[in-house]
DNA sequence: ATGTCC
């Protein structure tokens, strides 16, 4: 018998209110995550809710890495850039078939040249300069309300608020050790520096991928597009006291991050201070989702006026996507209300509103299918 | 999340 203690569970600290909308499963997550072995703290936030291999919306300190608490998609994240393009020059219809450059992906070869000398380029070019799927989206946003904080912007500016990952690549890494990472990867085994290597070049990969996006949706647009922020939100960060895993839950970028809103609520850009250690230098990224996948299609008709409703937003935006099942998936109605997030990140400190943006062009896909 | 399990 050994005389090891057993270790008692991390200590769990929420960032939200009574009136947030957390389902209880999510929560359960968040306690069930605190309890895996080496786990020191965890961190929940407004947008927490439930995922497959743990809460989204949440981050974790832990002595070893575990794999599953960043999910497939390494390195995925949102960056935001203003546009040098008048408001009034903006013709949504035009805009909008314009936007469609962004199925094309990058050509080989420049995407070759883009990833040349950086940690990405043992991943390789394939997908690169693609949005993907899921909650992904290139969003043409116009500034309503800024505070002095907000840096540069104004109101009427038009900005780019990009969401993508690492594609196929992050995927390839987190199937390819599955079953061998549930009682994670401890430091200095070769797991660990394999994973961490690998999560790495994946995680410049998906920066290289935004960057790329905005410069072929500024080119366009004939506009040029200059980056405000750009944060990850699923990622493992080596720091002094452990690892820090983020699953939808944002670092801050030059003390800024976007928080998502959806087809039915304004997106923000945060000012993010100090803030409390315990919230693991770490704040949400987005609305948070309401209702999952599956649920939304028993949710909304499959009728063409309720398909229609849902490309266009109480903004006056439009959303394109030509998907119906991604459609419906991704409906404003499946997320939370994004100014709720932020009200109850306000409160603990967590960040203040910079500037408030509502969506022109939701650019998804323009393929179809089901 | 995924050049995706039929």
């Amino acid at each position: 018998m050994g005389n090891s203690p057993i270790a008692a569970p991390a200590r769990v600290c929420e960032f939200y209110s009574g009136g947030a909308w957390i389902e209880g499963r999510a929560v359960d997550q968040l306690n069930e995550v605190a309890g895996w072995p080496g786990m020191g703290a965890v961190a929940g936030f407004p947008d927490l809710h439930p995922g497959r291999h743990g809460p989204v919306g949440g981050a974790f300190l832990a002595d070893r890495i575990y794999p599953q608490l960043i999910g497939p998609d390494i390195g995925c994240g949102m960056a935001l850039y203003r546009l040098d393009l008048p408001r009034r020059k903006l013709k949504l219809d035009k805009a909008a078939r314009r936007l469609e450059v962004l199925e094309d992906g990058t050509a080989a070869e420049e995407a070759r040249a883009a990833l040349a000398g950086t940690e990405a380029e043992l991943l390789g070019p394939q997908g690169l300069g693609t949005l993907g799927g899921g909650n992904h989206f290139c969003e043409l946003q116009v500034v309503q309300e800024v505070a002095d904080t907000a840096p540069g912007l104004a109101p009427g500016d038009l900005c780019l608020l990009v969401h993508t990952g690492s594609r196929g690549h992050g995927a390839g890494v987190f199937t390819g050790i599955e079953d061998s990472w549930k009682a994670g990867f401890l430091p200095g085994s070769e797991a660990a520096d394999s994973y961490a290597a690998l999560h790495g070049a994946a995680q410049a990969w998906a920066r290289i991928n935004r960057a790329l996006l905005a410069q072929a949706a500024s080119e366009a647009l004939r506009c040029s597009a200059e980056l405000i922020c750009d944060a990850p939100h699923n990622h493992l960060e080596a720091r002094p006291d452990g690892w820090l895993h983020r699953k939808g839950a944002a670092a801050p970028d030059r003390r800024l991050a976007p928080l998502a809103g959806s087809r039915e609520s304004l997106s923000y850009l945060m000012a993010v201070p100090e803030g409390p250690a315990e919230a693991l230098g770490s704040v949400s990224h987005g609305a948070g989702r309401r209702y999952d996948r599956a649920a939304m299609h028993g949710r909304i008709r499959r009728v063409k006026s309720e398909l229609e409703a849902m490309r266009q937003t109480r903004f006056g935006g439009r959303v394109i996507c030509a998907a119906r099942d991604l459609l419906i998936e991704e409906a404003g109605s499946a997320y939370k209300d994004a100014g709720a997030v932020l009200r109850d990140l306000e409160g603990f400190g967590l960040a203040r509103e910079a500037a408030s943006l509502a969506p022109l062009i939701t650019f998804k896909t323009s393929k179809g299918g089901r």
